[in-house]
DNA sequence: TTTTATACTTACCAAATTGTATGTACTTCC
DNA sequence: GGAAGTACATACAATTTGGTAAGTATAAAA
């Protein structure tokens, strides 16, 4: 949970209360959501399924980024409370409108062969 | 500095070397890049001139922020070599490029009302 | 000589995010 | 009775990001 008071907190608050550009970035700038949105765009999938489409995912990870697009309402979720489970995810109509976007920047990216920028070190 | 054997940092790498969205998203994802990017975007500023313009913005962050714009190449300085100094910044071709991109952003922000998620905590 | 102006640097600390490992629940199949 | 299948939850640790406070350099003005 984050704290209310901090700097931090409070210039997040600063930056995003009258701003639509950074709002959005906020809801969409978990290391994962982007990659499950993509996922999801050609409808809905079972847990299990993104799970298997995206290797390097945690189940932590995967749930929690989850819960979180599904706070901001980019994504929907159907439990068919069957035994094992059943769950399904999918985009909702926020979601949907936004993939257009996404496509924009996706192709923008290879017209500019955009390589992501990485400050490493050696240890 | 980044260490380069982290799961983190291996993730990081994994989802941005084949996505252009991901690659995109890494290079504007700092807390105040898109706000720097945004006062750019009508002309170049001095340094002092970003820094009044966005309040809560500490020197060091804003340095970072503007190194590491200008290391992925949408932002580019001028310097006068005067003293006391004299510097500009301005954004390159690229960074001109994504405007678009942001103003489409803002505009499906604003059709949508997208507010930022809040999970907050009461300490 | 101290102050002012401008554009930074640096050391250190706090907070937030991400990852690891393990556990839960329920039912059917062997 | 134990394993398999599915969708989670939770405690804890590592990593990364963001913020604070202070210092540097240079020359001209007060």
């Amino acid at each position: 949970m984050r704290k209310t008071n901090s700097t931090n907190h409070v210039n997040e608050k600063a930056i995003t209360i009258n701003c639509p550009i950074t709002s959005t970035m906020l809801a969409i700038g978990g290391r994962w959501k982007i990659v499950i949105l993509w996922q999801l765009k050609n409808g809905s999938l079972r847990y299990n399924e993104i799970r298997k489409a995206i290797p390097n995912i945690s189940e932590k990870m995967l749930i929690q980024q989850l819960k979180e697009l599904m706070q901001s309402k980019w994504v929907d979720k159907k439990d068919y409370n069957e035994i094992p489970p059943r769950t399904e995810y999918s985009l909702t109509q926020i979601g949907k409108s936004f993939m257009p976007i996404l496509e924009n920047i996706y192709n923008w990216g290879i017209a500019n062969n955009i390589t992501a920028p990485r400050q490493e070190d050696g240890s």
